[in-house]
DNA sequence: TTCTTTACTATGTATGTACAAATGTATTAT
DNA sequence: ATAATACATTTGTACATACATAGTAAAGAA
């Protein structure tokens, strides 16, 4: 017989499913995270015990502390010894920051009217890095999509963006409307989580004369990578901005 | 009989001591640091794998395995299944604005050695500029903080800092400590908001020769503005990055 | 040759177990 | 009352073990 392993906290049932191809830690982090976000913890109230909440969950306590150290580490949760566990007071402020935005949206903030001077479509198939991304094969081709944007005097940004197979775009798509929206909208994806990694370096020859400048110019580089409320890989993109008419701005408050 | 676990690396003899009272994983993870610094393996040679190098360590799998996971977290490592654990190739250095930290905690943070190469403090007038960010009158100097700060290697940071006078700096205090604490502890200052505005551009005379590299090299190039709880300013800060060594990570999530 | 199968290697996932150490609480002795 | 002691709780450390899965390379079939 077949037990269903959960926990309910605030008439919310969180469960694991033993079945599932996802880690066991994997879910078990996913859970936490939820978990932790209902008002009954964020108070400061321990969280159920080690050995307790893995008799729950129907797994080892090996591997809910594997969950739990990486949620530590990420700064969500503190543990003390003989005490127990609970959410820490200085809950990253991550959710807070508001800088979740997609391109168009960030122009039209700032007042910007975009325009759109380039847009491919492609089926391509992805190098290791991208099929590791995406946790898929090298084989299963993905949608690629290339965009160079800017102001009406001149493109400042040039994209290169992959997709999860998955996420279901055909190509056929109107890509000049807000891409997130459209995700939402059609295609039921919610993007939820971006990682960004921002550094500068010199414009080669592809993107200087995609950008109009020349080579050896500064360049304000963001490989962004965008997942689903479930942590799923859905966007792969690359942005490479002309650095004299573009600056990344970041606000974060501390909780 | 008490064996001695040890490994050899570049003539160095690294040892795991099982009757310290520091704990395994905790020796395991330092050796392996001193382990990733050597040249046979910054040049992407695998490491021993996990079932060899547990038993010349004399530690069990899942202990060296606690150990790794670390320095995996911390971008120092990584492994792929079937094929074996290597040192990073883009060893480069991030910083994750979600956490708040300042730059001895973030470097810290990631078991990176600082060394401050330079340390200039001075009293000046502000400009416009800082005098309008401050609200203070241009004929009120304030503290100016240069540090040019970086790995054992080399630097890979040129900062300029300026800070409101009524924070109460005297210029006395000990700059190699992390700044923001000692703000907090000595002078009741609490940071709070930081606003940052992060753009590339090219390595002037100036930022080339502090940071060893040469004119017209990429450059990370960092504005930020740093406020009290009341919001009223506390720092103004610009900060040159190596763009070869340096990364900025920004997470960020929806609600 | 070229493709497929097979074997091997290394990491990934998961469990069960045992004892150590820190903390807080209740009990007892002074 | 106060201090010392004992006990229960909870996380920390550490090990042995088993099987799964991805990648690589060698052997075999077309």
């Amino acid at each position: 017989m077949s037990r269903n392993f959960h926990i309910i906290v605030s008439s919310m049932k969180l469960t694991i499913d033993h079945k599932s191809q996802v880690p066991l830690h994997v879910q078990a982090e996913a859970l936490l995270r939820k978990l932790i976000e209902s008002p009954e913890y964020v108070g400061g109230k321990l969280l159920p015990n080690e050995v307790e909440l893995s008799k729950e969950l129907g797994i080892s306590r090996t591997t809910l502390r594997q969950s739990i150290n990486k949620l530590v580490y990420d700064g969500l949760l503190s543990r003390k010894k003989g005490v127990g566990t609970k959410v820490a007071e200085s809950k990253s402020l991550s959710s807070k920051s508001k800088n979740w935005m997609s391109f168009s949206q960030e122009m039209s903030a700032r007042g910007i009217p975009i325009r759109n001077f380039e847009l491919h479509v492609s089926w391509v198939y992805p190098d290791k890095r991208l099929a590791g991304f995406f946790q898929i094969k090298e084989d299963k081709k993905i949608l690629k999509l290339v965009r160079l944007r800017g102001r009406p005097e001149g493109p400042f940004v040039y994209f290169e963006s992959y997709f999860h197979p998955n996420v279901g775009l055909t190509g056929e798509e109107d890509y000049k409307a807000p891409l997130y929206e459209m995700l939402e909208k059609e295609h039921s994806v919610v993007a939820m989580v971006s990682k960004e990694e921002i550094s500068a370096l010199l414009a080669d020859e592809l993107i200087a004369s995609k950008l109009e400048t020349s080579v050896g110019s500064p360049i304000l580089f963001r490989k962004r990578f965008v997942y689903d409320i479930d942590e799923r890989p859905i966007e792969y993109n690359l942005g490479f901005y002309k650095a004299d008419s573009f600056v990344y701005t970041v606000e974060s408050r501390r909780e």
